[in-house]
DNA sequence: GTCTATAGTCTGATAGAC
DNA sequence: GTCTATCAGACTATAGAC
């Protein structure tokens, strides 16, 4: 018969699973999805193939873990910002945008396997997901801005769906990251773009 | 020895590479790259599997194609709206932003593929290649208006870049296309956040 | 028992014979 | 042009190490 797994047991998998986890983000990020293969991972990993196969149902199961765990990170930090953080809907928006901007440009691998890279087909789901959490924390800042009258009238999920986009591609296009003065520059132009994309009105005075 | 092809078969040729390629598109509008396998396209085409390799010399080449020919479509009739359509640059890149998401949204299944579908990992360069190429046609409005005293000072790159993937992000996500007054709406919308965008004034007018 | 290594099956891309 | 063989990679089954 089956015996209930005992703690100790409980955790050793779940710590090899963890560690599974992060080591096939970092194949992902190091060589993109289509060359992480299970061999690639499992070897990263220091396991077999077929441990990998203990984990995870599938190669796309394990992928949509990874995407799920990085993308969850980064829509937790940009969620507090926006929610937490001082100031009014502009201020937080343009906060926000630095706060997402800087992490990306300090992981370009995984910046662009989770925004546009080729990936497994099971990520497309996941990918929606991760896109529409996005948009909801920016609606939530958008519609805040135009309740005060700081922003003009308009659709805030159409505003937010932009926002997520709009950043996406600007960061992800120059796959050589931009260092130094370069990347204050985007950060910069970055924020003041979104600022418009809102209508916030100190954006077409200066 | 090997004679130089007639005329004739050349076109022959021709005419069923052609053939080929637009079955390509049609497959892949209707059930994605994952699911495009040579042997579906094939069969679509009506010709066998090795036939398909007479005309590409692998499924990456044929994919590479099928993205091209329809991308290019899509960035030519942009580009035209933009450059030689009536209107200071606020008007033109309204009016291209309206052409662009009206086309979109009557061929989902193309506008999808071509913007975020899980691809092929072949299409990563082909894919950049259409961003930067509807980079280079909103810039040159973008880099007019500025230059106009009607948009103000911005890196137009930046911003072109947003346009991009804003308008992508928002015209894709919504896998159910809006139909009548909803797609109206969007329209509108679409257009609007461009205009706030570039800082177009009227846009925080109203 | 759980992990490893390994050798198999299966599917789909590709090459080559016909 | 078609058909068949090969190859790679996902996935599975099994045997043995600890």
């Amino acid at each position: 018969m089956a015996y209930r797994k005992t703690p100790a047991v409980q955790d050793r998998l779940a710590a090899a699973k963890d560690r599974l986890i992060q080591c096939a983000t970092s194949v992902v990020a190091d060589v993109g999805w289509a060359n992480a293969s299970v061999t690639a991972v499992a070897a990263a990993a220091g396991m077999s193939v077929g441990s990998v196969y203990q984990h995870f149902p599938s190669k796309g199961a394990l992928a949509v873990e990874v995407f799920r765990r990085a993308s969850a990170r980064e829509v937790e930090v940009l969620g507090e910002v926006l929610r937490d953080g001082s100031g009014d809907a502009a201020e937080r928006l343009a906060c926000g945008v630095r706060v997402f901007a800087r992490r990306a440009l300090q992981h370009p691998g995984l910046a662009y396997a989770l925004l546009a890279a080729p990936a497994e087909p099971a990520l497309g789901e996941a990918r929606s997901e991760f896109r529409r959490r996005y948009r909801a924390v920016f609606t939530d800042v958008v519609r805040e801005g135009v309740a005060a009258g700081l922003f003009p009238q308009q659709d805030a999920e159409v505003t937010a769906a932009a926002l997520t986009g709009a950043i996406g591609e600007v960061l992800v296009d120059p796959l050589s990251a931009p260092t130094g003065d370069a990347a204050d520059h985007l950060v910069a132009e970055l924020m003041a773009m979104s600022l418009r994309c809102a209508g916030a009105p100190s954006a077409t005075t200066g």
